[in-house]
DNA sequence: ACCTGAACACCGTTCAAGT
DNA sequence: ACCTGAACACCGTTCAAGT
């Protein structure tokens, strides 16, 4: 029991999250879903931030840990899924999505493992991409990183409308990875 | 005199912005700041939202509004400043950088207005680029929609501490900007 | 037309106290 | 070890009133 009240502190949060936005989610609000007092989060978690950090590291885990595609498909094909399945989140679950990559003062834990394991992840895709003489040569690392960085970005830009503005010769942030792996093929790794 | 109290306002909203991130961005501050009282600002916009609005919609048309490069240049040398200019902005003011792309409720004309002017600017630079076989084929708003959310992803993910964790092998936000016009070489239009 | 000061309903956080 | 209720210093916004 004594760990349910911190976990549905927790769930109560994203929820508020999902539905109202940031400024929906007051420790008050989130005590009284949980059925507690408006300070007892205070009891598991530092403060605000570290509740909102909470939330964030559970929802990255939950993203990246996603099923890794079919396991004997194309590499490029992994990685596609992968960056298709990112755009995919962030769009249907924009809350969420900022709040991950939002501001953190004090660093937490329980995020930054996350962040580093979705990394990871990312970087073994990017390696079977190359074996297969799909992506670029180079530091597996930073070629994972022009991938993230791409969709990331196109995915942000379309939460902020920043993207498209008329509907005409416009792209949606799908589109954009797709045009991505596209010159991924003018400039194969022939090994 | 009646305008200048209004740009005051923005220009100490922004002045706070900066020094202290959105938290410290609070009317009374503001009204402070600029020697009026608490709610002076509401003769001036319709309420906080606004007034951030206008200090974004400012910001953007500042930053998309530098030096054109040099007018002579290699136009994929053009386009290629243009991004790390939009790297560097974000990355020496983070606090712009993440309001500009920020959550707008009520749509803001002024904000939209830059925006709009943003992207036409960047639109030109491609279609420069293109003319000159130094960039893919296709439609001029999609490949410089791809250009865009690179950077834009490259600088959030730098800002948010999601790019590199270990100094080893990774990239910066330019860095990256750089490898996708490498990209580009390899799939040169011909025309 | 522009500004002020008081007031209202909120919020994060702290603290003394309870089991 | 976990929770409560009162309290404090804030905040955005509204409103009646002043020039």
């Amino acid at each position: 029991m004594t760990e349910s009240t911190r976990e549905a502190l927790i769930f109560e949060a994203a929820k508020l999250l999902d539905a109202g936005g940031p400024a929906a989610v007051t420790l008050r609000a989130v005590g009284r879903a949980a059925g507690v007092s408006h300070n007892a989060p205070y009891k598991h978690f530092a403060d605000k931030e570290d509740l909102l950090a909470a939330v964030a590291g559970r929802e990255l885990a939950r993203q990246s840990g996603g099923p890794p595609s079919a396991p004997n498909a194309d590499p490029i094909d992994d990685l596609k899924a992968r960056m298709h399945g990112y755009v995919r989140w962030a769009l249907r679950h924009p809350e969420r999505f900022r709040l991950t990559f939002g501001r953190w003062t004090h660093a937490n834990d329980e995020l930054g493992v996350a962040a580093t394991d979705a990394r990871a992840g990312l970087v073994e895709a990017v390696k079977a991409a190359q074996a297969a003489g799909q992506a670029p040569a180079g530091d597996p690392e930073r070629v994972a990183a022009l991938v993230l960085a791409l969709a990331h970005g196109a995915a942000d830009l379309a939460l902020s409308g920043h993207l498209a503005r008329d509907g005409k010769g416009n792209a949606s942030p799908e589109d954009l990875v797709d045009d991505l792996f596209v010159l991924f093929t003018g400039s194969r790794n022939p090994g």
